[in-house]
DNA sequence: TGCCAGTTTGACCATATGGACAAACACGGG
DNA sequence: CCCGTGTTTGTCCATATGGTCAAACTGGCA
């Protein structure tokens, strides 16, 4: 029995056992396939262009993925745990303020750092989230939820003005995705991308500003 | 010489002249393409599908317009006026917070009536907007740099807290805008929607207090 | 009634693309 | 050296879809 079949019978367990030479392909294609349908979607984007873009050939690349719409689904789990480290990291050790001046700048690296993820996430949003709807309503339902109360715990102690956690949660992935996915526009309005060191900076410093001034008891 | 030539020609004058039971039918055009583009693309939709959900063959879909493309760049037009319409009421003449607090309410409407034009609006800025750079750089960048400069000018006055008055614009774009294109999540998560009343007004009331507060003079 | 611009339709075609498949290749262990 | 597992490639095909085209139809008007 040749592999193609483990995979595609198994396409989760993709990463358990491979040599390196193969696991770079994969990566490779992975990576490619990230940066085509972050930009045009996976209807927009063909199995050729992946390939091309990964230097291999499209029978190749069948052969790691058993079709299309499997290396989207692959793209799309890397891409959630990139989306959801920033939020796992937020601590409710910390001081209220600092927790989410810091949340606020991890969420921006991000921005700045994977953009594509933050694209394609959003695409997949867009649409329906048709891929991702179970992990929504389950692991990021629970991380939220447990966030949230977090939150709600400051309020009650009186260290947080009286917000919804959760339209807080909203408002923070809002402003700071807003920078990767409409990069376009701020670009065309402001002439400045969040490359720019400065203008990353000055970024951070505004949304915690709002953020925190909009929280801060009295 | 048939109209479709006409029509071809100058696509822009579309709307000029003709009878009211063709812009009925251009309209339920345009409107099943806004439906089905906004949620699965320009590739990810087909004529048939368009002419299908608006009740006409495909053939007589490409009588009025073109191709495709021309469709999806007509949807796109219309669409830059919905999403425009809220910015242009941005009022200097009235009180600060007033006016910011009206903004919010605005644009939420607009995501909660209108959440299709917003979605196709992101699609499209995901995809670094290669139809609208124009509209962009040119129409949109004029009316930000007015309404920024009256946003400076209240700051100077001592009416706002020092805020990067773009920053605020975008941040304000990006919290409204996201119970729109990402109704999924917000969904799945609090099992609500902006069509649900009760939650529509919770939400106006918490961007408004973080914004608001955010921005306040001490 | 008969003409004609404007409208509608169905038949048809060219192309792009996902993906099946079998043949060829690499290479480590026997 | 040779065999077999795993890998790679080129060829081929079925289908979907954007778009063309000529024929048919409609409704107002002379």
């Amino acid at each position: 029995m040749t592999k193609p079949q483990k995979m595609a019978a198994k396409a989760t367990e993709k990463a358990a056992k491979a040599t390196a030479p193969v696991q770079n392909k994969r990566a490779a294609v992975l990576s490619a396939a990230l940066g085509l349908f972050s930009r045009f979607g996976l209807h927009g984007t063909s199995v050729d262009q992946v390939a091309a873009r990964a230097g291999v050939s499209k029978s190749n690349l069948l052969y790691y993925f058993a079709n299309k719409e499997e290396l989207y689904v692959c793209v799309l789990r890397e891409l959630l745990e990139v989306w959801l480290a920033p939020l796992r990291e937020f601590s409710a050790e910390q001081d209220p303020q600092q927790a989410i001046a810091d949340y606020i700048r991890r969420k921006l690296v991000v921005s700045r750092d994977s953009p594509d993820a933050s694209r394609l996430f959003c695409l997949e949003m867009i649409q329906g989230a048709p891929l991702l709807k179970g992990e929504l309503a389950g692991e990021l339902r629970g991380i939220v939820e447990h966030k949230s109360a977090v939150i709600q715990g400051w309020i009650d102690a009186g260290r947080l003005a009286k917000v919804d956690p959760e339209h807080l949660i909203f408002m923070i992935w809002a402003t700071t995705q807003h920078y990767a996915d409409f990069a376009v526009q701020v670009q065309a309005l402001t002439g400045k991308t969040l490359a720019d060191s400065a203008f990353f900076e000055q970024t951070v410093a505004n949304v915690q500003a709002v953020v925190l001034k909009g929280l801060g008891v009295r």
